[in-house]
DNA sequence: AACGATTTGTTCGTATGTATC
DNA sequence: TGATACATACGAACAAATCGT
């Protein structure tokens, strides 16, 4: 008595989604039955639907009905490695890897000002011209992830002409880079947070418009041999589908692993 | 025309709140006067609010009033860093660093016998008995995180008997099984997921019951020198007081930088 | 292509409970 | 204690999406 009617329904339907008793993807009961069946209102039904929406538990479509929500195979994506490696071939080598199909868009490239964000990390004035680099991204047909890169515009007057152009740097960005303007990725820094997505990253995403699904989002911070800011890479991955691991130090070779849940109270 | 009257009315609000004409922290207008001012019934109000707190964008507090979210200041944890390093006394350092105040509890020591998560990190059989020591950790008074560290069982009778003890290891584990055992921790894989907070840990950190804030969750697993996995650690943060940084290779002083938002569509 | 049946989505009204000041 | 404000619950009506006939 303790909870309010829409709680225990919910909870009746958690225990019966948690337990296997009801499948992902298996669509339950109607609000009509639902409501027969708990003797509730048909808002007090839809009270605990919601609920249960918010746990991502469930997902209503209109004109047919309440169904177990799929889980979406995790990809994770590996944050250390070699320091001086580049982004996109290691992105279609790791998925690929796992037996899963990379896929990404031809890069969409403009000349921007650099925010106040994207400034600083590079170490140059809020508003210099900067090169962006945007790429969406999907495995197995499914949108994954969506990156932008920022290069100082300079580069392109000292030589590295390539980044302006619309198409994808065959040998990679760094390799390209270090070939013509001698520059070597000496290291990088991630900066990962979690937020709600805006508009148009649930479009992409196809994730519920309110902020019910997270995305990730990581600054990845370029250094040259000299300590000097040569590239950020903003990537924005839902959390729904997307995990990291990071290595450091001698770890021997990763086991498969399965989840593991409620470890301690 | 398009959207309902509940997501205009949310939209409407949510403006006010990103433009800052709605102050964090400040009281939004009461559930009857924003059905006079939007002529709207008071459950498309509510609807409106609703929407809003899936956003994180407002609050509801029974007695009192709609209030604008006070984002909490983030903390950043390093995952990278001498990979000998322990957690305990790093952990502090680290808070202080950045001019705050941590605080953790005395550690709840248990023996409890692997799950199969846990099991498969440490390659022990499931069903395995294991020491779990548990933490609260605080940063300024206020609920941060939660980690609970998993050893084998046998580093007890092999000589590491303040493992059962409920109490902080002054030097740090790692140290300490470096003396007692001979064990080095040689490197260690961090394992980063999103997911929704359960019960307990909606309770420790003030989250709401169902599951807007999600929370981090960190399976840490060391190694030592032979590559054998010697702990599992596994940390929960909410994601909306949590930041991560990894830095790899050579990578310069941090400076201090701002959030940043939407840089490409 | 058109229609009807089914199912969820939105909006209103109303009453009562509970928390706060 | 009373007033205020949000929380829960019921009922009702119409809209919009989907599917099969």
């Amino acid at each position: 008595m303790a909870n309010p009617m829409y709680r225990q329904i919910a909870e009746d339907l958690r225990e019966q989604i948690e337990s296997g008793q009801l499948q992902p993807g298996q669509q339950l009961s109607t609000e009509l039955e639902l409501r027969e069946r708990y003797r509730a209102s048909r808002n007090t039904v839809r009270d605990a639907i919601k609920w249960l929406m918010n746990l991502d538990l469930v997902e209503t479509r209109p004109g047919q009905g309440i169904f177990v929500v799929k889980k979406i195979a995790p990809h994770v994506t590996p944050l250390s490695g070699d320091p001086g490696t580049g982004e996109g071939a290691i992105y279609r080598w790791q998925v690929s890897k796992n037996g899963r199909k990379p896929d990404s868009t031809v890069p969409q490239v403009e000349i921007q000002r650099a925010d106040k964000g994207i400034a600083a990390e590079l170490q140059l004035p809020e508003g210099t011209q900067v090169i962006s680099r945007h790429e969406k991204r999907y495995i197995d047909e499914t949108p994954w992830s969506l990156m932008t890169s920022f290069y100082p515009r300079g580069f392109v007057v000292q030589g590295a002409g390539k980044l302006l152009l619309a198409d994808n740097i065959a040998e990679g960005a760094v390799q390209y880079l270090n070939a013509t303007l001698g520059l070597r990725q000496a290291g990088y820094r991630d900066w990962i947070t979690v937020r709600a997505p805006n508009a148009v990253e649930a479009e992409f995403f196809s994730l519920p418009q309110d902020g019910r699904v997270a995305v990730f989002e990581n600054f990845r911070t370029a250094f040259d041999q000299t300590g000097t800011p040569m590239r950020v890479t903003v990537t924005v991955f839902p959390t729904d589908r997307n995990q990291f691991v990071v290595e450091i130090g001698d770890v021997p070779e990763p086991q498969v692993r399965a989840a593991a849940d409620d470890h301690k109270s």
